[in-house]
DNA sequence: GCATGATTGTATGACGTCGTACAGTATGTG
DNA sequence: CACATACTGTACGACGTCATACAATCATGC
């Protein structure tokens, strides 16, 4: 225990928590994307998947709002996965301008392994961590969210 | 409250507490860069720069494992704040591979600044948490810690 | 109907980080 | 001493993301 690799217990005494929050969000993005190798996917790409297959039709910008990246970024995401014909777009016959991500059946399939995937390792991390311990790392996280935010607009 | 920017409550129901956990790592960079820019350093070079100023001349290898970045990244990085003479490379008398990171004048009063900003923002951030959360939040991120480094050596 | 402004997706260039490979150097073993 | 192994910093290419600018399209006002 008091041996993790240290680099948060001795980190710069500036920078504690956020630090430790930080090593911790790339531990997470490098934990799924290790699971997620046997799909040739990273985690944004099965972010993007699972998350069509979820609630259907859905477009690029909505996209981007919702999985935390930009608009051009979702773009060459969503190119990339066309091209392995796991999404497809479709026009939107109400807008012009916006395409429809959809998943095709290889997507679809590929979205229910990933989903596998997602459970298997969330039950991992849960190791050891209590109910309510999730509920309030989720509180503080959610409040902090908002310092962060009101800290950045000033 | 119920108003964040959404994507973390309604978040894809895989990967819950995780994104919610990745969004705010983003933020605190975002919020730090953002304080930093006066400066005219990001939170790679101002953490570099606190660490030197605080421990003394340093190894590029040891820092890249405080920072928790990798050593050709480091390099780069100092690379940047050598040219505008924040940092000095001194060979190191007893091995002739490594270079001794150590801060100048410039750099040092720099470092103040850093630390003030620091010291500012963790302060904006403490807002309506107490000191036991911020105790149980860094105790569930160092034991999440440990799960995802099993995790990922499986 | 038509101008004005807002929004969508894309192209482009830039940045930061990573992984790998490499030469130089140190350390340990015979 | 010679040799193998480990380690440090760097060079290089690759990737993912971002910011900006842009054309196409929509929405709103008159």
């Amino acid at each position: 225990m008091s041996s993790l690799t240290n680099n948060e217990l001795d980190a710069p005494p500036w920078l504690r928590v956020e630090s430790t929050l930080m090593s911790t969000a790339r531990l997470i993005r490098e934990a799924f994307d290790a699971r997620l190798k046997p799909l040739d996917l990273n985690l944004t790409q099965a972010s993007l998947l699972a998350y069509v297959a979820e609630f259907g039709a859905t477009t690029q910008t909505q996209l981007a709002d919702q999985l935390g990246t930009g608009r051009a970024a979702m773009g060459t995401v969503v190119d990339g996965l066309e091209k392995r014909d796991l999404v497809e777009r479709h026009p939107d016959p109400d807008d012009r301008r916006v395409w429809r991500i959809d998943v095709t059946d290889a997507g679809r399939t590929l979205a229910s392994d990933i989903a596998r995937v997602d459970e298997v390792l969330r039950a991992e991390l849960r190791h050891g961590i209590g109910r309510e311990e999730r509920q309030a790392l989720s509180w503080v996280l959610t409040r902090l969210q908002v310092n962060l935010q009101s800290a950045i607009n000033t």
